[in-house]
DNA sequence: GACCAGGACCAAA
DNA sequence: TTTGGTCATGGT
């Protein structure tokens, strides 16, 4: 059964779809060939292409038959978190301390930091360990396709052959020898998926506890770290992205480099220990505030590497 | 050819 | 507690 949906009724609120997909913070979208702006990937249970047809709105072609599957409405304001008031998400106290900085964040009113599936982001992020985006992006995209259920999607455009991520099952039963090739060749990081992967396929790890809001950050962090090839960074990005904690604050090479450099953060000079990573989350914290800190902070990363670093996430 | 990329982990001082 | 080596390879 295959929805198709149009368009969805933004309200005037800002969204920049293309920014938001390929800003780093996912490794599942595709940008379909042919022209037209047409944004594919398998989301749980069903696949959605995003048609960003004008600036009135989109459309959203969704094939599922999951009775449990939200209207796609829903999905989609869920999805690109367009709850968040991304006008608030730094302060007029900040503005006027970094009026600069607050020119070049203007341009990024439409990112939106997405509330991804918690397993994707999980094995995803595990393969983010300090090699580039290109890179993340290829073992994904071969864990997709080596390892997937494979599936067709029809739209307007013709139809996408695209990979769903698999299953934490299908993770857990891999021979890590074979899971390899897709880990650029690492065979530990391999192991660890496995590893990983069998916890929350037994349910020792529960993306659903997790994610409450009982579960404070530190019990997260401790959590998802008991995993051979998690520490802070990686759990915090799981918690950011994956949980919709937008309160954790992941500091990767880049975030302290711009802690460094547009806030004159000391610490942020010397290497990243776990003492200097939670002063620094700490430090970023309070300057951002509590609630949206992390999500602020993937506004500065990706005006970091694109205004900067003149970087490209895709 | 050197250096860096959304790190984590272990041994050694 | 911090430092340095190791794992790996593509891009600049």
């Amino acid at each position: 059964m295959y929805f198709y949906m149009k368009p969805v009724n933004l309200h005037g609120v800002s969204l920049d779809i293309e920014s938001s997909l390929f800003s780093g913070q996912s490794f599942m979208w595709d940008k379909l060939s042919g022209g037209g702006m047409y944004y594919c990937a398998p989301i749980s249970v069903s696949a959605v292409i995003i048609q960003a047809s004008d600036a009135e709105g989109v459309e959203i072609i969704c094939d599922s038959d999951a009775v449990d599957a939200l209207p796609p409405e829903e999905w989609f304001s869920r999805y690109f978190s367009l709850d968040v008031d991304t006008e608030s998400l730094f302060s007029e106290a900040f503005r006027l301390r970094y009026p600069q900085l607050a020119g070049l964040l203007a341009r990024y009113r439409g990112l939106r930091v997405l509330r991804q599936d918690p397993f994707e982001t999980m094995v995803s992020f595990m393969c983010a360990q300090g090699i580039g985006m290109a890179l993340i992006r290829r073992q994904v995209t071969m864990l997709r396709e080596q390892f997937g259920e494979p599936l067709t999607v029809q739209f307007d455009g013709g139809a996408a052959r695209i990979h769903r991520f698999p299953t934490p099952q299908r993770l857990a039963e891999a021979d890590p020898m074979k899971l390899r090739a897709c880990t650029n060749n690492n065979l530990a990081r391999a192991r660890n998926i496995v590893a990983a992967s069998r916890k929350v396929a037994e349910g020792c790890i529960d993306f659903t506890s997790l994610a409450s809001p009982e579960t404070s950050q530190e019990d997260i962090r401790s959590a998802l770290s008991a995993c051979a090839g998690i520490g802070l960074k990686i759990a915090d990005c799981i918690a950011l992205f994956g949980l919709g904690r937008f309160g954790a604050f992941p500091i990767d090479t880049h975030v302290r480099q711009f802690l460094g450099e547009w806030f004159g953060f000391p610490e942020a000079s010397g290497a990243l220990t776990d003492r200097t990573y939670r002063i620094l989350s700490d430090r970023a914290t309070d300057l951002l505030g509590p609630e949206l800190a992390g999500y602020a902070g993937h506004h500065l990363f990706h005006c970091w590497r694109t205004e900067v670093r003149g970087l490209q996430a895709f």
